[in-house]
DNA sequence: AACAACGGGCTTTTT
DNA sequence: GCCCGTTGTT
């Protein structure tokens, strides 16, 4: 009955907190989740209305699981009215209903990220720009940026720094690209993922009376994750708070693992500026680990230099070493973590579901899904290609789309000649010409040719018009008919059934059973809505289906599986036992991260993520030759090996003596002292013998080009090309040079990892 | 307009 | 090594 007395000292002064500023720090497996949960139970008890709050997540699926454990403990329908998903969903859903404030249609289209990149990649050409320089995906990841950051098109023209940093990168036309994808979007009524946090600001800016209307209404405010909010959104929970500066923002900066798409650690250090008599509470007792696992992740997170002094600890009992495996090759990493599951299932009675198989990248998941196979050990791969983004489920949900929006140009081109009803590029070409002559979309001209006459044969024509016939007849009914009903009507009737069916081959038949899940997932979708209100129409579903991810669409048929992810996916579960493989250098360390602190200690990060995933045994594989680029490439073993406690590790198959290099070090003694002797006082320690050795073979080349570097010289990078020093800073070690490369602007190295060649 | 063959780029991570 | 998109062929 009393919730209360399922929480901790620290957790239950957290969750009993009601009015003022928040925030709760909390380590690794500290029960962050149950404080947000039964936080938001404790308001409800006291009085609070459900409609009064809003709890953003990070995942679909963490608010699903939070607002079922708040129904339990509340019960009855307490839990209805509030409002909780991800930032994306929450204000997608406020941007619909007030979509005419910023002249979009309420049921403007969401972009995704392919979505996007076909519109840059058709304006990039439409200007006659080099897509070799102006790559599609830099493009959006420059826009991206912009947006995250609040700067519009016509701020991003005026800024004179970031058109000098677009001129230093070769693409000074940026700013019209960006303008022109703007105004691109707006006309197909169409927004992209950023949109949505941006769009939402502008609408909070420019409507006092819908700022004013959510001030009030969310009267209380949870962000979870509050390490990997971005500037936008930032805003946003600012602009809301206001008011009654009911925020409780929960996160971890240790966890803090996407700053490459924008997120802002620095949002937790400025929640002290923002609200200065906030109450910080810190939750610091690990449920989850064993100690030593506990221990071994915060000794390799003592490495970063930004983080907020926190000490998780723990009463877990000490539990195993973590281990070490070293492979000679990827498969046999494979071969040889498939076995030790099987081995470890049938020695200690597990199920296949008590294990976990972490990776840095996706590519990776191959070596263990052939050797999982060849064991007929059953496994899900998470993550990679979502079910939303397969070729078939976007083609149908393409038409969807283009029935609730027929101005949306990205499903309209998706489909147009899909199945081949013989309307082909050339056709296309001279329509949308047009549509860019007359300004007016696509679907302007082919819906009214009279009105927008093209200059193509008369056949075409007329294939075209049956299209839009087709459309038509299902924009009808997209706002009434039962979402079901016409999701089936359209699967048949524009032939893609059909088409599927027919393809026999392997892949055609899963395209086909994708299909009928798809459909399936629309039924159960429907029956889902009829519970609350009335019928479910497809433009209901739209308006869910762009946001959602694999991980909402899990079948829950036969979950007894070995699950493997990408560390990133794996944020926020848990394990009884984890394997983190390739664990090697410029892997895990990514090479991309190699280049500034910043981007190491988010590498290191992901490591700690990855290790306080297991609640009892973790192991850590490495590969000493895998590959890649289809080439077979060798590798050392992550520094993040050597950055644990040794107390804490045991080494599987050492290396013998044969006088090799750095793995000399992983033949420590276990005695203290002369652990002590050899490596000195952790953690800093480590990193000079392992750099010294790291440099062995090619020590005396550094040497001279580090000390012969000077500002303005022109370099070579590996990875960025040619560029020139603009200043060095810093001392032995931890020289660092300024170097511009025309490719990707300014960099920071560390010379000490960046190996820079000196060219004239 | 449809299909086959070739070439290039890619591998961080995702709402 | 694979996937995608472009090019060339019919």
């Amino acid at each position: 009955m009393d919730f209360l007395e399922e929480l901790n000292e620290s957790q239950r002064v957290a969750v009993e907190h009601i009015d003022g500023p928040m925030m709760v720090i909390a380590g690794a497996g500290s029960g962050k989740t149950r404080v947000l949960t039964y936080r938001i139970a404790h308001l409800l008890k006291n009085g609070i209305d459900s409609f009064n709050i809003l709890a953003l997540t990070f995942t679909n699926k963490a608010a699903r699981e939070m607002k079922e454990r708040i129904h339990k403990v509340v019960g009855g329908t307490e839990a209805k009215n509030l409002t909780m998903g991800t930032f994306h969903s929450v204000f997608a859903r406020i941007l619909r209903h007030n979509a005419d404030k910023l002249g979009y249609p309420s049921n403007f289209t969401i972009y995704d990220t392919q979505d996007s990149k076909s519109l840059l990649k058709t304006i990039i050409k439409e200007f006659g720009l080099d897509d070799k320089i102006y790559k599609p995906g830099i493009v959006y990841a420059r826009i991206s940026g912009a947006k995250n950051n609040l700067i519009s098109p016509k701020a991003y023209e005026n800024n004179t720094n970031i058109i000098a940093e677009d001129r230093m990168s070769r693409k000074p036309e940026l700013y019209r690209i960006y303008k022109e994808y703007a105004a691109r979007c707006f006309k197909a009524g169409a927004m992209d993922f950023d949109d949505l946090l941006y769009q939402t600001n502008v609408l909070l800016r420019d409507s006092p009376d819908v700022l004013h209307y959510y001030q009030h209404k969310f009267q209380y405010i949870l962000v979870d994750e509050y390490q990997d909010t971005n500037y936008s959104q930032y805003i946003i929970i600012k602009k809301l708070a206001a008011v009654y500066e009911n925020i409780c923002v929960v996160g971890d900066d240790a966890q803090s693992i996407y700053s490459f798409r924008g997120a802002n650690v620095e949002n937790i250090l400025n929640f002290r500026k923002d609200y200065p008599d906030f109450k910080l509470y810190k939750l610091e007792q690990n449920y989850r680990s064993s100690n030593t696992i506990v221990q071994a992740a915060n000794s390799v997170i003592e490495f970063n230099k930004d983080r907020i002094k926190k000490e998780v600890w723990t009463l877990n009992s000490e539990g195993e070493r973590i281990n070490v495996i070293r492979c000679m090759t990827d498969n046999e990493e494979g071969r040889v973590i498939s076995n030790r599951i099987f081995q470890m299932k049938q020695q200690k009675g597990l199920d296949f579901k008590d294990f976990a198989i972490l990776y840095r990248t996706n590519a990776q998941s191959r070596a263990f899904e052939e050797s999982l196979r060849k064991l007929n050990l059953p496994y899900k791969i998470y993550g990679g290609l979502s079910f939303y983004q397969r070729k078939e489920i976007k083609d149908l949900i393409a038409y969807f789309r283009l029935a609730a929006n027929p101005k949306d140009e990205e499903a309209l081109k998706r489909i147009i000649n899909y199945p081949k009803r013989g309307i082909g590029k050339t056709t296309i070409d001279f329509v949308t010409l047009a549509a860019r002559q007359y300004d007016v979309s696509i679907w302007d001209v082919i819906s009214d040719f009279t009105r927008y006459p093209v200059n193509i044969r008369v056949p075409a024509q007329r294939k075209i018009t049956d299209f839009v016939t087709k459309i038509q007849s299902y924009s009808a009914q997209i706002e009434t008919a039962p979402a079901y009903d016409l999701a089936e009507t359209i699967a048949s009737s524009t032939g893609i059934l059909k088409d599927l069916y027919d393809d026999k081959s392997p892949e055609g038949v899963v395209r086909y059973e994708n299909i009928q899940e798809l459909l399936a997932g629309i039924k159960a979708f429907s029956v889902q809505q009829e519970e609350n209100d009335e019928v479910a129409t497809l433009s209901d579903f739209l308006v869910d289906v762009a946001l959602l991810t694999d991980a909402d669409h899990e079948d829950e048929e036969d979950n007894d599986r070995i699950s493997l992810m990408t560390i990133h996916a794996s944020k926020g579960l848990e394990f009884p036992h984890v394997f983190v493989v390739g664990l090697e250098e410029n892997l895990f360390p990514s090479q991309l991260s190699l280049t500034s602190r910043e981007d190491l200690e988010e590498e290191r990060r992901l490591f700690y993520v990855a290790v306080t995933r297991a609640k009892e045994t973790v192991a850590l594989s490495y590969a000493i030759s895998r590959f890649r680029y289809g080439q077979l490439v060798t590798s050392e073993p992550s520094r993040f090996i050597e950055e644990i406690n040794p107390d804490f590790l045991h080494f599987e198959n050492e290396r013998k003596q044969t006088g090799g290099r750095s793995m000399n070090s992983y033949n420590r003694p276990t005695n203290q002292e002369s652990l002590q002797g050899k490596i000195g006082v952790a953690p800093k320690r480590n990193l000079v013998p392992l750099n010294q050795m790291k440099n062995k073979g090619s020590a005396d080349k550094e040497a001279i080009i580090n000390e012969n570097l000077k500002v303005g010289h022109n370099v070579e990078h590996g990875r960025f090309g040619k560029g020139k020093v603009l200043s060095l800073t810093g001392e032995g070690q931890d020289v660092k040079a300024d170097v511009f490369f025309p490719s990707v602007g300014k960099k920071t190295l560390i010379l000490r990892f960046a190996k820079l060649k000196i060219i004239g």
